[in-house]
DNA sequence: TATTGGATCGCC
DNA sequence: GCGATCCAATAG
């Protein structure tokens, strides 16, 4: 696998609808102690904005959605439901809250770590979740503010013209359910639900 | 200061 | 369908 260039930080200084149908196709990259993990990005969903109520930038700035408002290119991870991690990738320009949450990736490389943290042998079920993903990938909160344009936890670009991408409801929220902000490569196996 | 509920997952 | 298990946001 080669890696050619990191997505730059220009990539993320665009609405969040946008960056979560170009990340598509797109390779998340992690350098860690063990090795190398990456792959495919085949499933996102889009939060923020001033009519978003699911976003957690909705209403106004908190220590915790802070880094939501910060500059793109930033990761926010935060913790669900005690114990699952969700990572997101800030987008737009400083003070415009806005993020893409991963939810499911197509395994290229680090199978075998992947594998040991998730405790599970089956690939299908290794990534596709918001949850499962953090947990194959080894991104915990100490990745919370941490740029992913540089240093050890990257997005990589990758040709994905010519991707099939399917829009729906993003799920898991109860307010601004009705929104179309969940993106994902049509017929992948890998997404978290079809 | 106490309560509540959430962008989940895996097993029963 | 339910339990695990945390913390920010609210209300008091």
């Amino acid at each position: 696998m080669n890696y050619k260039k990191v997505l730059s930080r220009k990539f993320y200084n665009r609405p969040a609808k946008v960056v979560a149908q170009e990340l598509l196709g797109k390779i998340l990259f992690h350098r860690t102690k063990w090795g190398i993990i990456s792959g495919y990005i085949v499933e996102a969903e889009s939060y923020g904005g001033r009519d978003d109520p699911a976003s957690h930038a909705y209403k106004k700035i908190t220590s915790r959605n802070s880094v939501m408002f910060g500059p793109p290119g930033y990761a926010y991870v935060y913790l669900c439901y005690g114990f699952h991690n969700m990572f997101n990738v800030v987008t737009q320009e400083e003070g415009i809250p806005s993020a893409v949450l991963l939810r499911a990736v197509e395994p290229i490389e680090g199978l075998d770590i992947m594998k040991k943290s998730r405790k599970t042998e089956n690939i299908y079920q290794i990534s596709n979740g918001p949850g499962k993903l953090t947990q194959s990938f080894m991104i915990d909160q100490s990745f919370n503010k941490e740029p992913v344009f540089k240093k050890n936890l990257l997005i990589f670009d990758s040709d994905n013209r010519g991707l099939k991408i399917i829009r729906k409801k993003r799920i898991g929220i109860k307010l601004g359910a009705e929104k179309l902000l969940r993106f994902y490569i049509k017929g992948n196996q890998f997404v978290s639900q079809k």
